[in-house]
DNA sequence: TACCAACTATAGGACTTCCAAGTATATTCG
DNA sequence: CGAATATACTTGGAAGTCCTATAGTTGGTA
């Protein structure tokens, strides 16, 4: 989208905190803005390996769950707490998956509030697929270093926990 | 939104990935994942704060970044590349905070394509306000230590660096 | 048993992000 | 100099996120 910059932005932002005599805040502010940027990098990137799979990586993710599951199907308010989504986001990935093809609404058995999402033929062969080229393309290609990805896998759990995603 | 869950359900999806014979993608999957969940926790946290701001995030970078400008003013390009994102998202970031009162846009002296965006006195107010309870309520409670905060600046830096956001 | 609180999913709305296309202005180069 | 190319911004559209409110179910309890 933009050409590299000369200096790291992030990097200014911090000396500008800095710089107004907000010593302890400085550096958490430049991890927020670090963290949203790499995410908004790997999204992108993504999104871009998914294009030709017509998926975006929300709905990747409902459907990788499913293919994951033993039954192949779940109920959607489970696929919205495993997720960690709203329930209308999974809504709306299921609209667009079930106009697809890949994924089923079907009643449940027990709970008529509920709705089992089940996966299609097609959705488990496009799941697959697709698990398959985001391997390759990007979880193998991160450019972080094994080291690097044991330091985040660490640190962001805790956090993670420490803002009440689970308990241990 | 939703409960702790008894299990962190990453590193549930990294168990999958492992138990698929995907064993080097397995952990740099979850580093994805956890990136794309902390920043989700992070912006919703900003987001709840700024809110008696009748500000939002993207928003509130915008007359941010201003406010720490020299002058107070800066082309609308300028502010696409520093804060990376799509000229678009300024436009409508823009649009909002012209309506709100706290940024103008002005013409620019020399280049009649260029539009400078000018704070206000009241957007200047407001940017400090809301930049000072930030500070203190964000930044300054992450839930990082010191050491997990150097570390992930210098992770992220890196990862930024290498997926060509800036040269050094 | 009858009621009420909690739960499940959806509709509608606000907001953000990106993309593609279009307009106007600048710049480069034959 | 004038044509082609590049840049700056906007418009319209697709998609995602969350929120609030609502309809239907369920299940505990008075």
């Amino acid at each position: 989208m933009h050409p590299p910059m000369a200096k790291d932005p992030i990097a200014e932002v911090q000396k500008n905190w800095q710089r107004h005599g907000w010593v302890s805040a400085a550096a958490p502010a430049a991890t927020v803005t670090a963290i949203m940027r790499t995410q908004q990098i790997l999204l992108g990137r993504a999104q871009e390996i998914l294009k030709p799979f017509d998926l975006t990586f929300a709905r990747y993710e409902v459907i990788s769950l499913l293919s994951f599951s033993r039954e192949k199907r779940m109920p959607m308010n489970k696929a919205s707490q495993l997720l960690q989504v709203h329930p209308t986001s999974i809504t709306n990935a299921v609209d667009r998956l079930e106009a697809a093809g890949l994924v089923e609404r079907q009643p449940h058995d027990s709970d008529r509030r509920a709705i089992l999402l089940v996966l299609t033929q097609e959705g488990k062969r496009i799941a697959e697929q697709a698990t398959e080229v985001l391997n390759t393309e990007l979880f193998e290609q991160t450019g972080f270093t094994t080291e690097e990805i044991e330091d985040l896998n660490r640190i962001l759990a805790n956090f993670r926990e420490r803002a009440g995603d689970f308990t241990r």
